[in-house]
DNA sequence: TATTAAATGAAATAAATAGTTCATTTTTGT
DNA sequence: ACAAAAATGAACTATTTATTTCATTTAATA
């Protein structure tokens, strides 16, 4: 029987070998069983007390399972937790130390491999983050708006022209601030009163986007701002602040969380204008 | 200032007084906002090493925020998350069994969390279904190519935008091609011999893609396409085709999967651009 | 720019946590 | 019921992890 390298292998096989267990062994066999998150957070001498045994048979439980020490179990429930809700920087540090050079560093598939993954992970992450209170305020908010104007600079611009694509095709007045023919200042002052401005800034933030928000914030504007930070210099003038967790390979950030953000505003936002009309 | 009882207080002081903190703390206040799990999960040692600092500065930070010493933070992080893990258990099962009307269908979150499942999918189709020949050249001719031509209408506009920006940070010479003016037929027609074209297009395929394509085949240029199916117009004239299966919520497909594609794509041609330098 | 205070980081120390040992108890097979 | 073997638990040791100290650097003040 080979050491088991996930909790699902190791709960078959403690439930297989059971019953011919010690009676001690069967206590710790039980509660390995039922307490996942004791697991991963308590101390051997903890969870020792809990089960109602002492350290060492918890040790030998371990050994009997072929792990060198009651540590190594622990370590398997942590890296499951962590997989379940864990930011992307986990996991991708846990990626680089346990896939050595398998498909091969700076390969471009090992990369896109990468990507993927990381993508996959901050996918997850934005979904279990993300509270329907903020998504559901946006929404109305967007939907009330007389102009809705959108900005987002360098890496984000991207992001920012999908968005204005999207929310035109639910039938909004989405406006782009693309800086076009040097007219920043001309786009930025026509934000009036019952206007929305919604921001996409990443680190490093582009000075013309913060500029916009001070004037949004000055106009009385509506906010929504989309970043990488809870002291992202936006997030002051936010009425609803994003902060997406980005997956990154190396240095280079994705975008794939955000995109998916501001796709899923605009679909949630076409729905509502569907029941309302 | 009373010391923090749970993670939102800490993050609301944190903030408050950011612009007052040293340099380094202000360092581990950022890293302490943005990495909840890391701060759960992770040793001092490891965390110091993250947010590069050493780790008394760590403890100075939990000093100075009224703490006797780093690790009651880690434990306010770790209550979270226990708490956070089990509700989010609890919603999983909840979603599973009662599929339609909790979070609501329409509602804001549940459209959030479909296009985060899909996409994750994709990305890991997208992982699996790419091979290394392809992508190794496709990198090859981006890194041999005189001029590099994107181009993507519509829906894709975004992603040939992003293209073109991380292309432009690779030290390429990359254009966009956005009719800017009506002058499609003059930025295609500057395509030459020794250039490449890159085109994305996706059902129902523009028009001026199209043409595009043909012009680039006629002038001699290699490309490389990017659609969604092998039968896809473009396919044809392609030196290299990916095809990329996008999830979609109902009738709305996503885009993350073609991102993640062309962002591994600029991420490999500047490893490459580095290695050979 | 000289002086003092504050901030910083390397290395040492203290605390905690995990793992081992061995004497004692319990079980098993005859 | 009596060895012999297996299981058990208390106390000990080793290891890891957190914290403190102090010499050095950096910034502030006069």
């Amino acid at each position: 029987m080979p050491v088991a390298k996930n909790i699902v292998q190791l709960q078959q096989q403690i439930r297989s070998r059971y019953d011919d267990l010690s009676k001690r062994l069967q206590q710790v066999a039980s509660y390995v069983l039922d307490n996942n998150n004791s697991l991963a957070f308590d101390t051997i001498a903890v969870i020792a007390t809990q089960a109602d045994v002492p350290p060492s048979t918890l040790i030998r439980f371990a050994k009997a399972f072929e792990f060198s020490g009651f540590n190594e179990i622990k370590q398997l429930f942590r890296r499951d937790l962590i997989e379940e809700t864990a930011s992307y920087t986990d996991r991708a540090r846990l990626l680089k130390e346990h896939e050595p050079e398998q498909t091969g560093r700076g390969k471009p598939l090992h990369i896109l491999q990468q990507f993927a993954q990381v993508n996959s992970q901050a996918m997850h992450q934005l979904a279990t983050q993300t509270s329907q209170q903020q998504l559901e305020m946006a929404v109305d908010m967007l939907s009330k708006a007389d102009n809705i104007y959108i900005i987002g600079l360098r890496r984000s611009f991207s992001i920012a022209t999908y968005l204005t694509y999207a929310l035109r095709h639910a039938e909004c007045r989405a406006f782009l601030i693309d800086g076009l023919g040097g007219m920043f200042n001309e786009q930025l002052s026509m934000v009036g009163k019952n206007d929305l401005v919604l921001s996409i800034s990443f680190s490093p933030y582009a000075e013309e986007t913060v500029m916009l928000s001070k004037a949004a914030a000055k106009a009385g504007a509506q906010q929504i701002i989309i970043t990488d930070s809870q002291i992202s210099p936006l997030a002051a003038y936010s009425d609803v602040c994003f902060v997406v967790n980005e997956g990154k390979v190396d240095e280079f950030r994705s975008q794939s969380a955000s995109l998916c953000l501001v796709q899923s505003l605009a679909v949630a936002l076409a729905f509502k204008q569907e029941n309302t009309h």
